[in-house]
DNA sequence: CTGAAAGCGCTTACAG
DNA sequence: CTGAAAGCGCTTACAG
C-alpha cells in the first residue's frame, strides 16, 4: 500500500497542491466548499502527512529525547510515565535511551538525539558523568535541555529536583527523634549531586543535634544494577566494624531493602537494634517486613514538571523569545513505617 | 548556532554538494584527497546530517515504535530495556508509548507512530483491545509489526511469547506435587490471550491429576494499576467463600504479593494453610516474606528477540524480499521459594 | 479564493 | 574523479 500524498489528492480533485495543503490546515483563505471536498477525500484515502517532509520544512520534529541511567527502576520508570503522558497531551513523542550510568554512552546518546533533531532533551545524568561539554553543546546548539534528579549544578539550564539536602536532613532528624545516637549512612556514588546533597543533609542533622560526625560510619554504594546486593554487603561490613550503630540513613530504598534482608538473616532486630530510613519510596518498601520508613520522591510529578518546562522553552525558542531557566524544586515527605517505629 | 549543511561545506571547499555527500559516505568514486579534505572540515564544523532530509530521501527513519500497557511494571520495564539496548546496537531509536490498557489510546498511538513513519512497531496489547483493525492496517501499510506477551492470535505477524499454557500447567502441577488438592486460581482480565492460556494450563493440570475443576475457585483481576489491591481483595473474598482451599495459582506476582500480604495480616500461614505460586518473577518476589514461588518470564530476552525479529523484517522489506512471520517461544522455568516449601 | 514557485537538506542516476 | 539536475513531500510568501 503506497502512502497517499498531497499531490495525489490534488490530482484527483483537479486543484493545486497548495490549496490542498491549505485546506487541510484550515487556512482562512480557502473556500468552505473546497475545504470540505479536500477533507473528505483525505479521510477516505486515509491521508497522513509525511512527517519527514513536514519536519524538514517546519524544522520541528514534535519529538523529544529522554536519557536516564536505568529503566528498570521504580523512580525512573515513574518519571518515564510522567514524561510520556504529558508529552502525548501536547502531541509530542518521546525517544528513550538508557545510559547505564556510563558517561561514554551518555555522550553518544546525546549525539544520536541531536542528529535526530529532537526538539528538546530531558536527562538525568549517569553516575560516571565527569564532564559536561556534551550538555553545554546541546545548549549552544539552541536545543532546550532540562535536567532532573541527577543534575550538574554548573550547567546553565532548567532543572527539576527535590531538596535532597533537606530530605536527608529530615530522614536523619527522624532517626535522632526516635532515639538513635550512633547513626550510619549508606551513601550513593561519589559524583552525583544528589548523593552529595543527601550526605550533606545527613551531616548537618548530626551537627545540629550535637552528634559527632564519624567518617567511618559512611559506606558507599554505586547504586547501579546491584543495589540490593550492595545493601547486603554494606550491612555485613557494618555489623563487623560497628556493632554499636543504632540507626542508618540509606541513600535509596533498594539498598535499604538489601540491608534489611541481611539484618533479618543475621537475627538483628529492626528497629529495636537498628532503625532504618531509606529514600525514594519504592513500592516494595511498603510490603517488605518490616516495612521501610523512607522519603517519598514524586517520580511522575517530576516527569510531568520536566516536560512542561521543556515544552515552555521549545515554544519560547520558536517565537525567538528569551528563555529564563527555572529551578523547580518539588516537595518530598517523610513516610514513617515499621523500620523506625520504636 | 546554525546547523551546518552540505552546502556550507561545499562552498568552503569550492566543490559540489554531490561530491561532499559522496565523500562523507565513502563512495568509491571520490578521490582520497577530496575525501580527507571533506571529512576533516566536516568534523571541525561538527557537521551532522539533517535526519529529516535523510529520512525524506531514503524513506527510513531508523526509529521504531513501542507500545506497552504499563511502564511502571517489572516485566515491561525489562522488555523496554531489552528492546532499547538491542535497537541501539543497530543504530535504531525507540519511541515508547503507554496504552494504559486502553483500546482507544492504543489505536491513537498506532496512528501517531504511523504518522511519524517509524520503520516498525513492537506492541503488547492492552487488556481492552477487542478489535484488530488498527493492527492489520499497520501490516497492510507494509510496516513490520511484532507482537509480544499480550498478543492476538488471529493477527498475522511475528510474535514473541512464552508458552503460557505450559508455564501455568507447571505451576499448578507443582502445587499438586506438594500436596494441594483444592486449588484456586486468580486469573487475569478476560480478553488477553495470555490470561486465557494461563487459565487453560491451570485447568488442564487439574484434569490430568483427576481433580475436579470448580469455577467458583476462579477469581478475576484486571491487573492494571491496582494489582496489589486486587490481590488483597481477592484473598479476602477467598477466605470468606472457600476456607478449604489449600493452594492458589496466581496470574501475576504483584497480585500474588497482595494476596500474601492479606493472608499474613489474617494470620493464615503460607504455605502451611495455603501454598501460593505467582507468575513473572518480579524482583519483589524474592524479598517478601514468605518469598514467592513463581514462573520466571525472561523480559529482557523477550525484548531483544522482538527487536531482532523486527529488524530482520525491516531489512527484508527494504530489499523487497518476502517476509516469513515467526512465532518465537521463549523458555520459562518454575522457581520454587518458601511459599510452596512444605 | 486559487495556484505557481521556491526551498527545507539531503541522495543518487546520469553525463562528462 | 566531479558535478548539474531531479526529486523526496511538504509549507508559505507572493502574485493574480
Amino acid at each position: 500500500m503506497k502512502q497517499v500524498t498531497l499531490r495525489e489528492i490534488a490530482n484527483k480533485l483537479n486543484i493545486s497542491i497548495t490549496t490542498v495543503s491549505k485546506a487541510l490546515k484550515d487556512y482562512p483563505d480557502v473556500s468552505p466548499k473546497t475545504k470540505s471536498l479536500v477533507k473528505e477525500l483525505a479521510s477516505t484515502l486515509n491521508y497522513k502527512p509525511n512527517a519527514f517532509a513536514v519536519n524538514l520544512r517546519t524544522r520541528e520534529s514534535k519529538t523529544i529525547g529522554l536519557i536516564i541511567p536505568v529503566i528498570v527502576h521504580h523512580f525512573f520508570s515513574n518519571v518515564i510515565k510522567g514524561i510520556v503522558a504529558q508529552a502525548e497531551k501536547k502531541g509530542y513523542l518521546v525517544i528513550i535511551l538508557q545510559s547505564n550510568e556510563s558517561y561514554e554512552l551518555e555522550k553518544k546518546q546525546i549525539d544520536l538525539l541531536m542528529n535526530q533533531r529532537v526538539d528538546g532533551i530531558i536527562i538525568s545524568l549517569a553516575n560516571g558523568t565527569i564532564e559536561y561539554k556534551h550538555l553545554t553543546d546541546v545548549i549552544k546548539a539552541n536545543t532546550p535541555l532540562v535536567m532532573f534528579d541527577k543534575i550538574a549544578k554548573i550547567v546553565n539550564c532548567s532543572k527539576v529536583i527535590i531538596d535532597d539536602r533537606k530530605a536527608a536532613y529530615d530522614a536523619t532528624q527522624h532517626l535522632i527523634d526516635i532515639g538513635c545516637r550512633r547513626i550510619a549512612h549508606f551513601r550513593g556514588s561519589l559524583l552525583p549531586q544528589n548523593s552529595i546533597d543527601r550526605f550533606l543533609g545527613y551531616r548537618k542533622a548530626l551537627d545540629d543535634n550535637g552528634i559527632k560526625y564519624d567518617p567511618s560510619l559512611v559506606y558507599i554504594c554505586e547504586c547501579d544494577d546491584n543495589s540490593f546486593e550492595e545493601g547486603k554487603e554494606n550491612a555485613r561490613l557494618l555489623m563487623q566494624e560497628h556493632n554499636d550503630v543504632d540507626g542508618i540513613f540509606i541513600n535509596t530504598d533498594l539498598v535499604a531493602i538489601g540491608a534489611i534482608s541481611e539484618f533479618n538473616d543475621a537475627g538483628i532486630k529492626i528497629p529495636e537494634d537498628i532503625a532504618i530510613v531509606g529514600f525514594s519510596n519504592w513500592f516494595m518498601s511498603s510490603i517488605i517486613s518490616p516495612t521501610l520508613s523512607t522519603i517519598d520522591q514524586p517520580g511522575v510529578k517530576m516527569g510531568k514538571a520536566a516536560f512542561k518546562q521543556l515544552y515552555k522553552e521549545i515554544k519560547l525558542k520558536k517565537r525567538n523569545k528569551p528563555v529564563e531557566y527555572q529551578q523547580i524544586v518539588l516537595k518530598t515527605k517523610l513516610i514513617q513505617r515499621d523500620s523506625t517505629k520504636l
